[in-house]
DNA sequence: GATTTCACGTA
DNA sequence: CGTACGTGAAATCC
């Protein structure tokens, strides 16, 4: 390999580009399998993936440009594993589902969505791609345009079939740079939040860079003590087929040996339905929770839902589990999605986001590390009080215990304060705590008409935007069977979703506010955070950085807060809480 | 073979 | 006290 070559960046392979608006604020960057490119600072540069990516680590290195890609995933991969932390980016899929709402985000949505072309109509790479590639180009269309005929961008354009030459991944680049120049200008026009809504867009950019992280450095795993509780649950390892079927028998066993009469298949529900109406116990469903109160009917229903834990394990988090998603380097790996295609929140897989609690003790700092562990106490209320800027409710918020100022205030126990809010935020309001709401109604005007606004824009099915500016659709077709159901069923569904995303969704902007800043602040403790859960936090640290790390995840939700929120009216100022400690595991009690 | 339903874990 | 997501097994659709 030519080492020096791929290192340097040498001035006579660049092209001078024509000073646009884009390339000033942004430094586009493609990647389209061995080939890649990017126009950073006035200058282009194209060429062999391994080379320019080469150049452009460097000049992270040095510079810390806004790299605009397609997404971060296609684009900045490389460096995550050549370990370099992007400082900046602008994800042109994030920042999409931010302005537009939803999930799906290829680039050629992204930019019918931009120049206002119908959405329905992008060229799509799936089954049409026969049709495609027979299709000629009209005469007159540029071939190196990765805009084609009718004004879209072609459905292979990010394939190595089309972008296979220098001129026409410098081509994707300039696209790609003018496309984030749009999208600055349509968050910065929007009417309410502009300036927070970009700020949410290099958020979530951010946030698709820490996702990228996180599938790379994974969780850090004790595997013989997984392997101890998987036995403990689901019996040992088994060593065939035949043993597999054996060990099931024998669990199976211990629900049907209450019934000697009857038989039944233990995954079929409908066969136990059938089963516990012949033990005298009669449901609609089998559900954990409907079942629960027949446990002292019939020992059979507690055999049950005993079973039903264990074939969890077995079968969800159980042996395959660990050997499909647990490296040789004993850390747990899975995808991170930024957000997710509701109101924002990110997501996982391999099981990251819903570990069942009795393996969490299988979590565990590596040698010489421990674990800074660290959750947004009472999150969803405190937001409420931040958007809707509710003078009053602001005040409770000074309280290190929110629901204590609420029921004092109310007059009532504290209990029934929290349940009082919580209704409000995410119930039925006409249900039995109706005096509480009226009085919750009386005492917090403005955050409660916030809420009342949400659940009324989602009976008229109109669109919202969470505080940072996310696009939350409310305007969806109904599906067939949607149609058929009860239309105030599905009004006051809407109603409650609408509620639910607005607090849900700017939750998780100031979860991934906090999260950003607490990656940054860890650069010099050589910590990494592990988990992002929602409202927690899992940081992975030297054990000589536990003190330092713990006050910077409290330093970090400080600065977070104070640049999500922006200037605050004196006197209106929430302040969020997070309890943090330093364990050697996950399930370990909090400081 | 792909999609839907049921069930249940997490926040 | 509601919403959301990911997962696996069985049922169902085509």
């Amino acid at each position: 390999m030519a080492a020096s070559r791929s290192a340097a960046v040498r001035l006579d392979e660049r092209v001078r580009e024509p000073p646009t608006a884009s390339s000033r604020a942004f430094t586009p960057l493609v990647v389209v399998g061995d080939r890649a490119a990017y126009l950073h600072a006035g200058l282009s540069r194209a060429g062999l993936a391994r080379d320019v990516l080469a150049a452009a680590v460097e000049i992270e290195r040095l510079e810390h440009p806004r790299w605009a890609v397609p997404s971060a995933e296609s684009a900045l991969t490389v460096f995550v594993t050549a370990g370099v932390r992007v400082a900046r980016a602008w994800d042109l899929a994030e920042v999409h589902r931010l302005l537009a709402g939803g999930w799906a985000a290829d680039l050629g949505r992204v930019h019918a969505h931009l120049v206002g072309l119908p959405i329905d109509r992008v060229p799509q790479p799936r089954a049409s791609d026969l049709f495609d590639f027979a299709a000629p180009s009209p005469p007159d269309a540029d071939p190196n345009d990765p805009v084609g005929a009718g004004g879209y961008v072609r459905a292979d354009a990010l394939t190595p079939d089309w972008a296979d030459r220098d001129e026409r991944l410098l081509a994707l680049a300039r696209l790609v740079g003018d496309l984030a120049a749009r999208q600055y200008a349509a968050l910065s026009a929007l009417p309410v939040g502009g300036p927070r809504a970009v700020a949410t867009a290099h958020s979530e950019s951010a946030a698709a860079v820490l996702c990228l992280e996180l599938a790379h450095h994974g969780l850090p795993v004790d595997r013989r003590r997984a392997e101890h509780l998987i036995g403990a649950a689901a019996g040992p390892r088994p060593a065939s087929e035949l043993d597999a079927a054996r060990i099931r028998r024998e669990r199976d066993s211990l629900v049907l040996r209450h019934t000697p009469d009857r038989s039944a298949d233990l995954r079929n529900p409908a066969q136990v339905k059938a089963l516990l109406a012949g033990c005298g116990v009669e449901v609609e469903t089998t559900r954990k929770w409907v079942l629960e109160p027949y446990r002292t009917t019939h020992p059979v229903v507690g055999a049950l839902l005993d079973w039903r834990k264990a074939e969890r394990i077995a079968t969800t988090y159980g042996y395959r589990w660990l050997d499909e998603h647990v490296g040789p380097d004993d850390r747990l790996r899975g995808a991170w999605t930024a957000c997710d295609g509701g109101a924002g929140r990110m997501t996982a897989q391999a099981g990251l986001h819903n570990l069942p609690a009795e393996l969490r003790p299988a979590v565990a700092a590596a040698a010489g590390h421990v674990f800074v562990r660290a959750d947004l106490g009472q999150i969803e209320p405190r937001v409420l009080a931040a958007v809707s800027g509710d003078p009053a409710f602001a005040a409770a918020t000074r309280s290190d215990d929110l629901y204590a100022p609420v029921a004092a205030k109310l007059g009532v126990e504290r209990p029934v304060a929290k349940v009082a809010v919580l209704a409000a935020m995410y119930g039925q309001r006409s249900g039995s705590a109706g005096e509480t709401l009226r009085d919750l109604q009386r005492a917090y005007p403005v955050a409660m008409r916030l809420l009342d606004d949400a659940y009324a824009a989602g009976l008229a099915r109109r669109p919202l935007r969470t505080f940072g500016g996310r696009l939350i659709p409310l305007d969806r077709t109904l599906t067939a069977d949607e149609q058929a159901a009860p239309r105030e069923w599905l009004d006051a569904a809407r109603g409650r979703f609408a509620r639910n995303a607005i607090i849900q969704g700017a939750a998780a902007e100031l979860f991934k506010a906090w999260a950003l800043t607490v990656r940054h602040l860890l650069i010099p403790l050589d910590g990494q955070i592990v988990l992002c859960l929602h409202d927690e936090l899992l940081v992975h640290v030297p054990a000589n950085a536990a003190n330092t790390a713990t006050d910077v995840l409290h330093r970090a939700l400080a600065d977070a807060a104070r640049r999500w929120l922006g200037p605050t009216q004196p006197g209106r100022e929430v302040r969020f809480v997070a309890d943090v400690c330093v364990v050697n595991r996950w399930d370990e009690a909090k400081g």
